[in-house]
Formats: structure tokens, C-alpha cells, sequence
RNA sequence: CGCGGAGUGGAGCAGUUCGGUAGCUCGUCGGGCUCAUAACCCGAAGGUCGAUGGUUCAAAUCCAUCCUCCGCAA
């Protein structure tokens, strides 16, 4: 099969990769433009990119896929199929509607739940137990497409957004190879998404403002769940002393009381939370230093039981 | 030239304002106590103080340049 793919980041790059070593015939790769990256705002290629060019697969990075010009060249490329993993851009009509199989969709979810920009994260941040790879026929919609496959995984109990986002990057290159053999097999029917009787939902991309911790509002475990979904970005955050204390990683604790935000103990740290809740923090972060494991930033720092965070 | 923080034994930090013996907590190693221990007591090893140059009788500390790491902003 002719294959144009479609996606950006790491997670597609292990798609593409997979692709490639079975033996697909990638005719073009089209991207997301090159970013400035990091406090030097250095020009940075997507990962997807530079998997393309170290396989000498042309590679397209239009800012706009609306554009007649780039439906001409997709044309000209003839695809079986166009395969999307995380590319960041809605296909219009006039590009879902030019491969004869049309366009296959890998998504970070059990479709109809978590349709949108961040599944994954979003599953961890509401605490599920499980979620899975979805492949699709993708249509106008936001991920609204006949479900053609499903895969589904446990979440860890501790597992962040980084750590399942690279098992699920497996998962999915997987499924794709799988949906395709069994596309072209005509092994497949797919399925409308309400017909599975599922609520539909919306995962909306992730902001920095999300990522301050409310240890008022929230108990333990819903802290908890934040820390973990927002590893490795935007990394969920307090304050101490006036200053930005991002914490990476956390686990629920048995200490009972105190007011919220109350460091109730510093070895292990611990922070009271809603509802007499608390959370021992246990890799930390302060605003100007390295990330340390929650005890060595306790030895150096003079955070005393008793201080508030989050003030 | 976007704003800012930081480089000191293996880890995290103090010391720099005002130059004068390299310090704390922890870890490591040895010993002791204990039914026992991540607890406690005693002792030891371990550092070109990021680099280079300058000032000085004397620099972790003052001056200059450079390297590296990090937070914010994008």
C-alpha cells in the first residue's frame, strides 16, 4: 500500500518507524513546522521529520492544509491510504476524501471517550484505571470517525503521562500495522461510534494554568492524579516562600489533618490537602534548581513543618 | 543581545556583603550500643571551591572573560 503519514511528535516517530520495518511504502511524510525550542529558541525539527529524513522519505511541512496547492500534491502522491498519528491539524474534506482507503487515524483513547488534543493526560488527570489505542476512518469531525480496532492498557497507579505515553506510542504502532493488514484484508467493520453506547468526551489540550495545585479544592488523590498527568509537561506546581516548586512526582499519604497546604512532616514531605487529606511529594523541582528527589531538597532548603504552600 | 537563579568531598546546601585554617546535614567506610533497626554513640576517608586570566603578602570570596545547568517568558 501507498502510505502518505501524517504526524509530529515522538509518539508518531514510533509509528512511522514501525511502518517502515514492516515494509510499507511511505511515499511522503508531512509534518508540523520546525519550532523554536528552549531558552535559545533554537530551530528544532519534529521528531517525525527527522525519522523521515534518516529513512529518505520526502518530508512536507505545510502551515496550512486548506490550501489547493497542497490537495494537488497529495493527489499527485496517490496514497492508498493516509495514516494521522498526532499531527496537530484537522484534514479538510478535500484531503480526507483522496485516498480510495481512506484516512486511518491512531488516537491515544477508547473512542468516543477522550476524543481531542490530550487523551492520555487527561485519562491520568481524572484518575482512570484504563484506556487504550483507537484506530479510525477518520471524517470531518474531531475524532468522531468509524472505530476500526481498540487496544486497552492499565494505567499504573503511578504511572505519568511520560511513562504511558511511551508504552501507548508502542501500542499504537502495533495496532496500526494490524488495522492496516486487516483493512486491506477486508477483515475489518467498522464500527460508528454511537453504536457502542458510550458517552462521548473531550480531552482539551493542556495549559500551564492548569498545573498550579489547589490544595484547598482538591484531596490527595486528585493531586495526585494531576501530578501525574502533567509529567512531563507543564509539570503541576506550588509555591513556597514566593517561589515556583514544581512537583514530578507524589503518592498519596496516610497523614491525617492540618490545614491545606501544610507542610505536616519533612522527612517524608508531606502536604496536607482538602478534606484532611495529604500528599507525600517525593521528587521536586525548585524554581532555578535541579530536579531532586523530595529528600535531598529538604536536607539543603529551610521548609519547617508547619509553613503553607500554595500562598 | 528577552528576564532571572545556580555551579563548593558521592547528594543537598552554608560560607562570598566586609579577602586570612574548607563548614553543615546526609551518604560511604570502620568501630560501639542493642533482641534488633533506616534509630543512637564514637571515629575515618573523601574537595584543583565550574574554567582561564588579573588584583593582592594572601582569593571560594574582589575584577574580567568564558563554559555548563536550571526557572520564567516565547
Amino acid at each position: 500500500m501507498r502510505i502518505v503519514f501524517m504526524g509530529t511528535p515522538e509518539f508518531a516517530a514510533v509509528s512511522l518507524r514501525k511502518l517502515v520495518e514492516k515494509g510499507h511504502e511511505i511515499c511522503a511524510v508531512f509534518t508540523q513546522s520546525d519550532k523554536p525550542v528552549g531558552r535559545r529558541q533554537i530551530l528544532t525539527p519534529p521528531e517525525v521529520k527527522v525519522t523521515a529524513q534518516q529513512n529518505n522519505i520526502p518530508v512536507y511541512q505545510p502551515k496550512n492544509l486548506r490550501s489547493e496547492d497542497v490537495a494537488d500534491i497529495i493527489k499527485e502522491l496517490t496514497p492508498d491510504v493516509i495514516v494521522v498519528v498526532a499531527y496537530g491539524k484537522i484534514l479538510p474534506k478535500a484531503v480526507l476524501e483522496i485516498p480510495k482507503m481512506g484516512c486511518i487515524n491512531v488516537h491515544g483513547s477508547l473512542l468516543p471517550k477522550y476524543r481531542g488534543a490530550a487523551p492520555i493526560q487527561r485519562s491520568i488527570m481524572d484518575g482512570e484505571k484504563k484506556t487504550g489505542i483507537t484506530t479510525m476512518l477518520m471524517d470531518e469531525g474531531l475524532d468522531t470517525g468509524d472505530i476500526l480496532l481498540q487496544t486497552a492498557t492499565k494505567i499504573g497507579e503511578n504511572e505519568t503521562s511520560g511513562e504511558l505515553f511511551e508504552r501507548m506510542s508502542k501500542i499504537g504502532a502495533d495496532l496500526l500495522i494490524e488495522t492496516l493488514d486487516k483493512l486491506e484484508s477486508g477483515e475489518i467493520n467498522p464500527i460508528k461510534q454511537s453504536a457502542t453506547n458510550i458517552k462521548p468526551s473531550y480531552a482539551a489540550i493542556l495549559t500551564k494554568s492548569e498545573a498550579r495545585i489547589d490544595f484547598n479544592k482538591k484531596t490527595s488523590l486528585q493531586i495526585n492524579n494531576l501530578v501525574r498527568g502533567l509529567n512531563p509537561w507543564p509539570v503541576a506546581y506550588t509555591d513556597i516562600a514566593g517561589k515556583t516548586l514544581k512537583i514530578y512526582r507524589s503518592k498519596v499519604s496516610e497523614y491525617k489533618g492540618g490545614t491545606a497546604g501544610e507542610v505536616l512532616s519533612i522527612n517524608p514531605f508531606i502536604v496536607a490537602c482538602a478534606d484532611g487529606t495529604s500528599l507525600e511529594l517525593t521528587e521536586v523541582q525548585m524554581e532555578g534548581k535541579k530536579r531532586m528527589p523530595a529528600a535531598d531538597f529538604i536536607r539543603g532548603t529551610k521548609v519547617q513543618t508547619g509553613m503553607i504552600l500554595g500562598v
